[in-house]
DNA sequence: GGGATTAGGAACCAAATAGTACAAAACAAA
DNA sequence: TTTGTTTTGTACTATTTGGTTCCTAATCCC
């Protein structure tokens, strides 16, 4: 189950929801037609699931590494978002969702939405931590900025390949 | 003709490439397939022709916004670029292009990034213009920072409806 | 080991898809 | 008006779409 579910994950991840047919979706499942519908009620409720797989796998981890950072450097912490460790053109799952789906899906909508505010409360997290002594308003407003700057990294990734020096910029918003 | 291509761009724009079918983008365009088949290929160079009317419609205008403001501050020019006026649930059409379509058509993917380039472009302008006194190295880096926050907040706004506060965060960016 | 329940797989279906063919109609020029 | 051409609308088609059915095979529990 959790293998289908990860294999869901991927494809609807690098193809998107409409990008992804039936046969497509059921090959990275290693599931037929039969036990999928068994298992799933449509092609939408399995897409939901795999949002929620990519929270437990992928938006857990992330957050986790951001907070076991023990680089006394900020920056150099908030710069593990962007120094992406994959194919750049699957871009994030989130923002993929949230451009294709979002305005027409509101449990998408809203998946997404928490998804995002688990990335601006872990790298709020790495604000306090590392600068304690910026006054909490502003960290949560700077931690909604870096949030934007990866979702449009991870969207003009997707068409761009030349990578840009994230860290400097990190160390150049943080001051 | 003119206003063939400017119901495409809506329609593609509101709906992405595959979520619109030929019957949508006919109604769209106000035309029959007859003539439709008669001046495009198929769906795909229309949609190539609707991000070519993009750039010329909506590109040169905020080009042209950027270009003519005269506002001392240029952190409240900049700011035209986040104060959406229209749906923001339609987002940017150059960052849907990219999210849907980037990974498997060099040709849109190609036509995004020069449309970026163009807005970038713009950005740095109003930089230099505003405040020469920039490094142009790291001047031009600041306009590629603000274009990954308009990108962003582009997708992010398809689902989160809460608005910020762009000037006041664009003015800190500034110093 | 045997009966009940669940999972797996292939054929099937109706609807929707993009694209074509061709006739009707509007238009131009003479 | 008549002719020739281009544009428009409609009927059609082959394919693909997501989803269902039903039968077989495996698994599980007593």
């Amino acid at each position: 189950m959790d293998t289908a579910l990860s294999g869901a994950m991927d494809v609807f991840w690098r193809q998107g929801y409409q990008g992804t047919n039936l046969p497509e979706l059921l090959g990275a499942m290693g599931l037929t037609r039969g036990s999928f519908y068994k298992a799933f009620d449509d092609k939408e409720s399995a897409y939901l699931a795999a949002l929620d797989q990519y929270d437990r796998i992928i938006v857990d981890k992330t957050v986790d590494n951001l907070a076991r950072c023990r680089d006394p450097d900020a920056a150099t912490c908030l710069s593990l978002l962007f120094e992406g460790s994959g194919d750049p053109t699957r871009g994030c799952f989130i923002c993929n969702a949230m451009v294709e789906l979002a305005p027409f899906n509101p449990q998408v909508a809203d998946k997404a939405n928490q998804m995002a505010a688990r990335l601006q409360q872990a790298i709020l997290q790495v604000l306090t931590r590392h600068k304690p002594d910026l006054e909490s308003g502003h960290a949560a407003d700077l931690a909604d900025v870096i949030l934007h700057l990866y979702f449009g990294h991870q969207a003009i990734g997707k068409a761009r390949n030349r990578k840009e020096d994230w860290l400097a910029r990190l160390r150049e918003l943080l001051n």
